[in-house]
DNA sequence: TTTATATAATAACACTGTTATTTAATGCGC
DNA sequence: GCGCATTAAATAACAGTGTTATTATATAAA
């Protein structure tokens, strides 16, 4: 199978790795069919045939697992953008980002929910895992930057066009409160511009 | 005090009601002050003085404590959007309820978080709560059939512009997942038609 | 081979929501 | 006013949680 020989510790790193997958692989397993609340560290443990110390010392704590779920969560939004073939339209080209976002989203609602909902209690997403969740927008950024331009529009009736606003409304606070914004400073009026197009 | 006479029953329920207010008091001051994990059966029975079998009486289980908080912040809400003078502007009229609406969730973040953010797991609104949600929401519906007109609006930065589309697709995504939208075949349909508009 | 070190298992601590059991207090008929 | 039935509250327990101190066990170095 291999021929190199690798060093005890590299052995052993490899072997650390190999396991932390395969628990964050059963952890995921775990969310996905039952919900965020029913993961804990002693069934986790147990599916995997160790002992809780082991998890403790791979992932520091629960909050480490959910860590790596919550970038799990952004390496599968970044997948579905990459797999998407890029359109020569460029509000297609958001429409399809956004309709991937979507999809995944509600393939994996459990993941969505770590990533935005606070589906665990006392957990925020550490500085380097936010920061791989913003460059896995990053496709969005540029196909609005590389767009900027408009196109024909249908009139909703009143109570559609009520639940867009809305959306706008709770999607742009929620964000703001999970600190999404780079510049907080701007939010405000960037919350009253968007809602200014929203309203044609 | 009182000379009206009140009847066993009446005094018991209005012994009842009262402190099912000061309970919600408490639980209120929790959740604002240490956020919603920090809400337990225990602490609020000591706080206020008694057991936990008299909270599991008066609400059920803590998910009607959560649920009691879900429509006090909706009630919030409906305070806040009643408390606004209308303006004449029918455009301004859904800014101002828009702005209120972000106010009141940036001033009570954690009640925001038990409406819309999974704060409490394994908790879910009461069909009755949830109906008290939409109703609160009334206001915002009734200015955009109101309105229906459109006004000026100025070019952002494309990197603005990306997050007001994020703002638009998770603040969907996120009520469809909450189930507020009230006819889920037509949800994709407005989901797209908002995104356009954003996008000019 | 013996010693030092790092890793894993066991068991415990301090919690959680919930409930069965016991205890106290209350309202009603006599 | 007294005894009984009902209702409500307190105690304590159950099953579970995240976390950690302690113990034992392998592994690596001398």
């Amino acid at each position: 199978m291999k021929d190199v020989p690798i060093s005890y510790q590299e052995a052993r790193e490899q072997g650390q790795q190999v396991l932390m997958d395969t628990l964050l692989r059963l952890a995921t397993n775990v969310i996905v069919n039952e919900g965020a609340a029913a993961l804990s560290m002693r069934k986790l443990a147990q599916m995997a045939g160790c002992s809780t110390t082991v998890l403790y010392n791979l992932f520091g704590a629960k909050n480490g697992i959910i860590d790596a779920l919550f970038v799990d969560g952004f390496r599968r939004l970044e997948t579905a953008h990459a797999a998407l073939p890029v359109s020569a339209d460029p509000l297609q080209r958001i429409l399809d980002l956004c309709l991937a976002y979507r999809q995944v989203a509600l393939m994996y609602p459990t993941h969505y929910a770590i990533m935005f909902g606070n589906a665990v209690p006392d957990y925020t997403p550490s500085d380097a895992s936010k920061q791989f969740a913003l460059k896995a927008m990053q496709p969005l950024q540029e196909a609005v930057a590389a767009a900027m331009e408009a196109t024909a529009l249908n009139n909703p009736s009143a109570a559609e066009m009520a639940m867009m606003v809305w959306s706008v409304a709770h999607g742009f606070v929620s964000l703001e409160l999970a600190a999404m914004f780079p510049h907080p400073e701007r939010t405000e009026a960037m919350y009253v511009a968007a809602l200014k197009r929203i309203l044609r």
